[in-house]
RNA sequence: GCAGGGGUUCCCGAGCGGUCAAAGGGGACAGGCUCAAGACCUGUUGGCGUAGGCCUUCAAGGGUUCGAAUCCCUUCCCCUGCACCA
């Protein structure tokens, strides 16, 4: 087993011997690269898996005999460590109370983490150092961080590039915003409403005298059947200018709509108690529309102005209900004769559903008022199902006959040229708090800059790109077709956080994910980036080094600037992305356009490899929530081997892998008795082997031996191709699991073979075999275990630096194998009938099928399918069998049989079985007798032999 | 709602037209080894069966096929993502 100290010690050598600096060089090269790490946290198991698939792969392509490059850089862009040096200044117990404990900084270090830069620095020096107990290999010279100036240079050419193609553009964007703190914020920085999304609203305005009462909807269609306005009665309501025009809406809602509409402000207030009973007019329709009291508009959400589609919103239905029966505020507001007047009026019709769909869905959830709380589930479950399968009535002059969501845009873009409509923006829901404890509001950020996704061209392309690359696992393609397609323009800009600022608008930063799309070409030249000063990085330099401009000018020496140029030609475009599955539908699409917008198509990325998520004993892991079991906690208590075998052996990249302590140990288990092999071995052998030194002899004796080496070479040839594809789980069952199977059964099986000297000098070879093959294929999955064993048993170098095995074509022999199975099945088969027979044998006899039989099976193959007319046909012709009904009675049953025991072939079961027959008849406590002809047959069971299942006849 | 992925034997999980009563691991049980425990190895882990067999199973229902856990349709249930955030 190995412990730290081991790791360590490995861990050094290869550093020493800058095993992992990786140069152009005459090899083939390989290219890959991981989502680099944003370090506002320790590293958990989560982390592990990420890294460590990426280094088993390079490990591997290494050992094949490829040039690879895998670096390493951190991302300390955004706004994240913002918020938490803010909350240590604040002395917030929370964040305290979680850098403490959970991400387990100590006290002297949480002191210093007041300033941003300080936190992402501790962590990526933190991360650097798991990530090298891990073993993982690296190219360290190459790391950097994303605020480097070197760096920012970088981005800043890639921005100004994007420009010059008009990919950037300027606009308007909502976002959740404080106005305590007066920023913008993000979901970490939230007490409450964490995930809230942010709806756009149509504000409708009813014009009312010289007013207009603004009401907002989602869904203006509805417009159509509008029979009235709601105002809440206890609320404050308020006039105010806006452009040249004045709304009615309630106070609260200007708290929110004041972020929103820059040139508002407040004109007068409004005594809701007047406008009930007044009229306004519908800007769809130019219908006179009463305003009527309903207790459950809600004066904070949206204008605090509502208008009534009885037919379709269950609300209003019931509002209105509850209004006709309330004789007292009927004759308060002296509207009794205009409201029993109302009725619904039906404008989209909804399969399953009558004329008026609220009133029914009012019934079916049990709604008793308008203030019951299971109303905004009725609410939800209509506006969803008129949204998908409603179709305007045919009563609607032009709209009639379509679907709902083209009505409702046609209707929006409509209305918004004539400016009859508004918008407004607000969460879906409510409250949302700050950590401060303000509530947030939506707020307008004027003067955002967007990189254009929805451009046409720039789609176009970059489906190609993704057209020309692979994708594993598979299945994710068809997602990164539909997020390309789906994507809008992206606010790139930023008010807040670390970053590099916007070149052409210095207000601004460029936002995290925007800054880290090709950053894997920067690799290529980042260890040159020492040498340089920042200033000579100037556009003309990565346009040359990148694009081939060859118009460079500038400071920078040529020949340095011709060795940078030809390194990154060297290792771009990169071989393969690896990033987590929640990235797919930003930063790795992002990744591909980018790379399709920039780069000339031969530098377009070949591969993409998406993981899943991490699980903690069946639970989501999640730092905030302290359900994390941190990498370095996992290595000091396994070993760096331990956790890389169990991250890459419990389920493959793709899918969520489960860390749960109970599996761990049967991992460590497996781990231990792999280390503890070679000792078996050397015991067996009688000294130390050199796994350098043993001869195999092409002729192998013993069919057992056979078998073994080609089960070795099969488990190689499939570890292989597993690991060609990233199935590392798949891998290590060939290599580690079902490999150990069969050690198993092959010591069980030679285990009276070694008394016999002549038997033991082939199995000393084939164990010798076997152990300097299984070091090889486990190396990069355990690199540090493999090397001690590989150094402590006569292996030469580095096993790390060793050739990968090859699977030999010669050795992996099916019928070898198959006739194994029939030995074992012939066992198992005795065992059943003696099972059965319920007494100990004395005799077994074994009847081996004659050759017309065998014939028949290779009949049978070539026809493939069970079709006994044309196996008989056959046989017949070929004059397999004289006697006719035999042979009828014997196709009549392969038809069936053949498809159930994997032919490969005729096996000289005689050979095998008698090969086995002291084995066989230990294990079945009985004298065996192997005939080919039925010479004793008493109860005439030879019969019943066919190909790979000799009869049975026990006595 | 939209998109993607799933529902497999006690549990986790492979399989994705015949070699499937279904890999591998975990757990449980029995046996071997051992002074004993652990470790290790072997076996059992749907039911029936006095000859290697038969019957019932892979969410539910229907279909295609000589043959389906695997393909098609319908239904039910579960997970993930849906943006300004790393």
């Amino acid at each position: 087993m190995t412990d730290i100290i081991i790791e360590k010690k490995w861990q050094r050598q290869w550093n020493n011997k800058n095993l992992f600096q990786s140069n152009p060089d005459s090899r083939e090269k390989l290219f890959l690269t991981v989502a680099f790490p944003y370090p506002s946290g320790a590293m958990h198991i989560g982390h592990g898996r990420t890294y460590t698939v990426p280094d088993v792969y390079a490990r591997f392509k290494r050992m094949q005999g490829y040039n690879v490059l895998f670096p390493m850089a951190w991302h300390v862009t955004g706004a994240p460590v913002i918020g938490i040096a803010k909350r240590f200044q604040r002395q917030d117990p929370w964040t305290i109370d979680l850098y403490k404990n959970v991400h387990k900084v100590p006290e002297e270090e949480l002191a210093e983490f007041t300033n941003p830069n300080y936190i992402v620095n501790y962590f990526s020096t933190e991360y650097k150092d798991v990530m090298q107990k891990m073993g993982f290999s690296i190219d360290w010279r190459r790391e950097f961080n994303t605020i480097d100036p070197h760096y920012q240079k970088f981005i800043e050419w890639q921005f100004r590039k994007l420009k010059s193609k008009e990919l950037v553009r300027k606009g308007i964007h909502p976002v959740k915003y404080c106005p305590e703190c007066q920023n913008p914020v993000g979901d970490h920085d939230l007490l409450e409403g964490e995930g809230v999304a942010i709806n756009e609203l149509t504000l409708v305005k009813f014009k009312i005298n010289d007013d207009y009462l603004v009401a907002a909807t989602f869904r203006p269609e509805t417009l159509f059947g509008a029979t009235n306005l709601w105002l809440n009665p206890d609320a404050e309501y308020i006039r105010i200018k806006i452009g040249d025009e004045n709304w009615i809406i309630s106070k609260k809602a200007f708290n929110n709509i004041i972020h929103q509409k820059k040139d508002a402000s407040i004109v007068s207030d409004v005594d809701v108690n007047k406008l009930i009973g007044k009229y306004v007019k519908n800007p769809l329709t130019n219908e006179e529309h009463i305003i009527l009291p309903a207790s459950f508009v809600n004066p904070g959400y949206a204008s605090g102005v509502v208008y009534s589609v009885p037919a379709h919103a269950p609300a209003d239905y019931i509002a209105l209900k509850d209004l006709k029966k309330d004789s007292e505020v009927l004759e308060k507001y002296n509207i009794k004769k205009e409201v029993e007047k109302l009725e619904p009026i039906s404008i989209i019709e909804l399969e399953g559903f009558g004329k008026f769909p609220a009133e029914e869905i009012i019934k079916n959830f049990g709604v008793k008022n308008q203030n019951d709380p299971k109303l905004s589930d009725a609410t939800n479950e209509l506006y969803k199902l008129e949204h998908s399968k409603g179709i305007m009535s045919q009563t609607i002059s032009v709209f009639g006959g379509l679907k709902v969501p083209f009505v409702r845009d046609e209707i929006i873009n409509n209305l918004l040229k004539s400016k009859k409509v508004d918008v407004m923006y607000d969460f879906s829901e409510k409250p949302v708090i700050c950590r401060c404890g303000t509530e947030s509001v939506v707020r307008i950020l004027e003067d955002q800059w967007f990189l254009k996704y929805s451009d046409e061209e720039w789609k176009r392309i970059t489906y190609n790109c993704l057209a020309q690359e692979q994708i594993v696992p598979g299945e994710v393609r068809a997602n990164f077709e539909y997020y390309i397609g789906w994507l809008e323009d992206w606010a790139c800009s930023r008010r807040i956080g670390l970053g590099t600022k916007l070149p052409w608008d210095n207000q601004w930063l460029i936002e995290p994910l925007s800054d880290s799309t090709i950053y894997m070409a920067y690799y290529a030249i980042a260890k040159y980036m020492e040498k340089i000063d920042p200033d000579d990085l100037n556009d003309s330099f990565f346009d040359d080094v990148f694009l081939d401009a060859q118009k460079y000018s500038g400071d920078i020496n040529t020949e340095l600037l011709k060795d940078i140029k030809s390194e990154f030609n060297y290792w771009y475009p990169l071989d393969w992305r690896l990033s987590a599955k929640d990235l797919v539908g930003n930063h790795l699409s992002f990744h591909i356009f980018h790379h399709s917008a920039i780069f000339p198509e031969y530098k377009w990325p070949n591969g993409i490899v998406v993981f899943g998520m991490g699980l903690l004993e069946g639970n989501k892991m999640s730092s905030s929530k302290g359900n994390v079991i941190l990498l370095n906690d996992a290595i000091e208590t396994h070993g760096a081997d331990v956790v890389r075998l169990f991250l890459m052996a419990s389920a493959e990249p793709w899918q969520d892998f489960d860390w749960r302590e109970n599996e761990l140990k049967g991992i460590k288990k497996r781990l231990d008795w792999f280390s503890e092999f070679l000792d078996k071995v050397e015991e067996i052998y009688g000294s130390k082997i050199d796994l350098e030194s043993y001869e195999l002899p092409m002729i192998i004796k013993r069919s057992i031996n056979a078998w073994f080496i080609s089960q070795i070479n099969m488990h190689v040839r499939n570890a292989t191709l597993a690991l060609e594809g990233f199935q590392t789980r798949k891998a290590l069952q060939e290599s580690l699991f079902l490999l150990k199977k069969d050690i198993d059964h092959y010591f069980y099986r030679i285990e009276h073979d070694l008394e016999n000297e002549s038997f033991k000098e082939e199995i000393d070879n084939v164990l010798i075999y076997l152990s300097n093959i299984w070091i090889r294929l486990m190396a990069p999955f355990i690199p540090h275990s493999c090397e001690e064993l590989w150094s402590t048993h006569g292996g030469l170098g580095f096993v790390s630096e060793s050739k990968w095995p090859k699977y030999d074509a010669n050795r992996l022999d099916e019928k070898v194998q198959r006739a194994e199975e029939v030995v074992m099945e012939l066992s198992e088969d005795i065992k059943e009938i003696k099972k059965i027979l319920n007494k100990a044998p004395q005799k077994i006899h074994v009847y081996i099928a004659p050759q017309w039989k065998w014939k028949i099976f290779d009949i049978a193959w070539e026809v493939g399918k069970p079709d006994i007319g044309r196996i008989m046909q056959e046989a017949v012709k070929q004059k397999v069998h004289d006697n006719k009904k035999e042979l009828a009675i014997f196709a009549k049953k392969i038809a069936r049989e053949m498809t159930k025991i994997n032919y490969v072939g005729k096996i000289d079961e005689y050979t095998v079985i008698n090969d086995s027959l002291e084995f066989l008849s230990r294990e079945l406590g009985a004298e065996i007798l192997v005939y080919k002809e039925p010479t004793y047959d008493p109860e005439g069971k030879s019969g019943n032999a066919l190909p790979y299942k000799p009869a049975i006849y026990i006595e």
